[in-house]
DNA sequence: ATAATATATGAATAGATGCTCATGTGTTCA
DNA sequence: TGAACACATGAGCATCTATTCATATATTAT
């Protein structure tokens, strides 16, 4: 973990061009301490190619545990690990139908995110 | 590593309701294999928050090493290695003054991104 | 040249993460 | 009720990752 970083740093820079009055405001301007976990917390389910994948597959539909296996050539244990992940980070929700379990995407957020992700990356 | 998920996979589900049109379909629209690396590897750099700590300093204001680090509280070290994770993930930009470096970011996808993520954890 | 400053980087280590395997839970149907 | 199916989940393991520590490189000033 990293949380805990209240050991001291390195001693300022001489170069306080900029500074002090900066370092000093940023400690304002930026998101408080929580909000940052959040947000990381938020992006890490970006970060692994399996649920890249899962999401990719669910814009196009939703769709039943085992056939987003099939899809991406996965075992049912590890897609289901992943949908968990990707359900608590609030990013799809499901649906109940007989024994099967429909996923489909949370909201928007998630199409325009990749999306920017795609822009970037060909570039 | 993941990068070979070749083995067999658990068999098809029975409710082929949606599936095999959809399943082959699907093999189809989703991005190439190879752009979903560079995407999850994309991604994974905001998953960080130390790293998203300096994304937001530098939203704010080109800034060198050192001031980062102060900013930050933490080591100069550390924010080192994240910036030229950063940087060779091309998020952030270097320029040379003296003896320091500023980095700022590189364009405006980062500051898109962040705030979808906000908005999104702030749901 | 030498010292001092700002930054970069390699090695090592502790912690996080994703998969597999085995098994548990919930639903349907005979 | 019990078998079969779809999905969930805990433990274990191999791998990845972020920090620290020591040290290297680059720039400036003396």
């Amino acid at each position: 973990m990293k949380r805990d970083i209240t050991k001291e740093h390195a001693e300022s820079c001489e170069i306080h061009h900029h500074h002090e009055a900066l370092v000093e405001m940023v400690g304002h301007e930026i998101p408080v301490e929580e909000d940052m976990y959040d947000l990381a917390d938020f992006f890490k389910v970006f970060g692994d190619t399996t649920r890249i994948k899962i999401l990719y597959v669910l814009r196009i539909s939703e769709m039943c545990v085992c056939d987003i296996a099939d899809s991406l050539n996965m075992t049912q244990s590890a897609i289901s690990h992943q949908l968990r992940v990707l359900k608590q980070m609030d990013l799809v929700r499901t649906r109940r139908e007989g024994k099967a379990i429909f996923y489909s995407l949370a909201d928007n957020h998630i199409s325009n995110i990749l999306d920017i992700g795609l822009e970037h990356i060909s570039e």
